[in-house]
DNA sequence: CCATCGAGTTTGCAATTGCAAGCAGTTCGT
DNA sequence: ACGAACTGCTTGCAATTGCAAACTCGATGG
């Protein structure tokens, strides 16, 4: 759970430069990184910084962008529910109120994630039966302490 | 310029979260980083690495480019000059050949950069005489070993 | 045959990240 | 006034990042 994406992102580090035709040293002096941590970066071992990517995306001349999304570090789109968006403007309900409706909603997408990331239950359908169960435990989120 | 923009985004970090009216600890908990972590990042005196900041933005509602940005760790737009483009889909020059072009033209840039950061000279200007001076220096990049 | 240069990799180590534990100041309710 | 619970901050400390130095392996050439 820790580096499934770091392997990754190493192997496209990796592509991009060999499709650049120049060698780990070249790219490592370009991007202003040594050469042997830009190695370990390749092959996994070492899961960079933000701003050591951003310097091998200059090195790469690539999109930052593209180097984000392949690490895992930026969601190509982040839909960002409506309804937290409702929440936070409500008016009518405390601002102790708004957190616990927030933290259940949080809940309850968290939920969804785990279960299975991919598919995310389309509108009209209800969470899965083995997710039913958990849901009524969550259905009172200990924020930390009680 | 190692770390101007870590301020800046501590601020913008804590901005954010007053302005959705929650504590550092609530944030921190939402975020799932430590609090103290994420005060010392607010103040500036810890630079996030791109999983934290990640996080932060999730736990903020944000987009995290926005983060990205406000890091200084993404440009919002690269244009990524069409010359580099160019130079490495030239066939008619040898591989150390490109290098060395590329080499040149990335040190001009950098040069421009460093200048006025802001100010890039206009298509048809010249550099200001205060960087030709230097770009006269720069004419010889040495690599790294002759 | 040995030196040299180029690829990528391995090995300690200083510096930093990020956290658990604990400290100080406010604002409650009883 | 006191305790509880909130706010944010300071302090060690394990784990990690990122680097300099040195190593391995292959190609080139005297």
């Amino acid at each position: 759970m820790e580096l499934p994406k770091v392997g990754s992102i190493g192997e496209y580090i990796r592509e991009q430069r060999q499709q650049a035709k120049i060698s780990l040293r070249q790219l490592a002096a370009q991007a202003g990184v040594s050469n042997p941590y830009l190695s370990q970066v390749e092959r996994g071992l070492r899961k960079p910084s933000a701003e050591i990517l951003n310097q091998i995306a200059k090195g790469l001349h690539i999109s930052a962008k593209a180097l984000y999304v392949q690490a895992g570090l930026i969601e190509d789109r982040e839909p960002d529910s409506d309804v937290l968006a409702a929440i936070r403007a409500d008016v009518t309900i405390t601002e102790r109120q708004r957190q616990v409706l927030i933290d259940i909603y949080e809940s309850f997408r968290k939920e969804n994630r785990a279960g299975n990331p991919e598919a995310q239950p389309s509108r009209p359908a209800e969470p899965p039966p083995g997710d039913a169960v958990r849901t009524e435990n969550t259905a009172t989120p200990d924020s930390k302490e009680g």
